[in-house]
DNA sequence: CCATAAAACGATAATTATTATCAATATATA
DNA sequence: TATATATTGATAATAATTATCGTTTTATGG
């Protein structure tokens, strides 16, 4: 897999793009090396590379969600202000308040850990895979 | 402020539901005592309340913004199977992955931490607020 | 109390973000 | 090279959220 010339021009965009782009700015990158290049074939192409691991899908707390090529262990703080997401080395917690702002001048105001993986109740059934769309909890 | 009987309405709900609910899901319950109250009230009520810190926006990796009336510090994991939302305790982190399957069962797959706050750039032009919305970054 | 202004409402339209469909094209592989 | 599979672009559909606007509630000052 991964060999089409569109999904390795997205997975490239990403990697080299430290700003943590949104679908459509991934698009309208893509739109200069595939000038025909559908945004329908990027949310698909970015999907299947974050569920295959090659990039991570962040959520912002604003608008759309972001994608991100760096893959090793480290995490993210967005600017309320700018809306800008930038790296958090993991080293650099816990807790990040201080250490934050002395290191780069970033201003702690909130954050959270979100945890994604199997809860016991799932994992009793051994359920792999998400449930249907159709039921929310 | 905060005298509407819908807001008030919407504001328990929120506060007395472990769940994490959506909007959809507070809409539905807010409808058994004000059958004629709007969606878009909900919304409007629900994002008023978090700007003024009564409850907290949750992001969760799939579908929509959930809301915590918890503003304790504490985080969230969400089960990719299900997609439920739990609370973890501040005291079980960090790092998270052993602590929490040894207490709750919960298998970590991946954590991310999403702090909010202001950048020294925007902080050193004084800004305090969001800046328009049509320049994304 | 009542009048008035401000805030909040409900209904609905509009927008934004994302996913689904499907016929055509590109790619792998036997 | 033929065939099967994967992927594409175009487009429609859906889902989530926000905006608009005329009406109703609520606070407050005389």
């Amino acid at each position: 897999m991964n060999y089409s010339q569109q999904r390795n021009c997205i997975l490239n965009i990403v990697c080299s793009n430290p700003i943590h782009p949104t679908a459509e700015q991934v698009y309208e990158q893509a739109r200069n090396i595939f000038p025909r290049i559908s945004l329908g074939t990027v949310y698909r192409d970015l999907n299947q590379l974050s569920q295959m691991g090659a990039l991570k899908k962040i959520c912002s707390s604003y608008g759309s969600v972001r994608f991100d090529g760096r893959t090793d262990p480290h995490f993210h703080m967005e600017c309320t202000c700018c809306r800008r997401v930038f790296d958090v080395e993991k080293s650099e917690l816990f807790s990040p308040e201080k250490s934050i702002m002395d290191s780069c001048g970033f201003l702690v105001r909130r954050y959270e850990i979100s945890i994604q993986g199997i809860c016991r109740d799932c994992r009793e059934k051994n359920r792999d895979l998400p449930i249907d769309k159709t039921e929310k909890r």
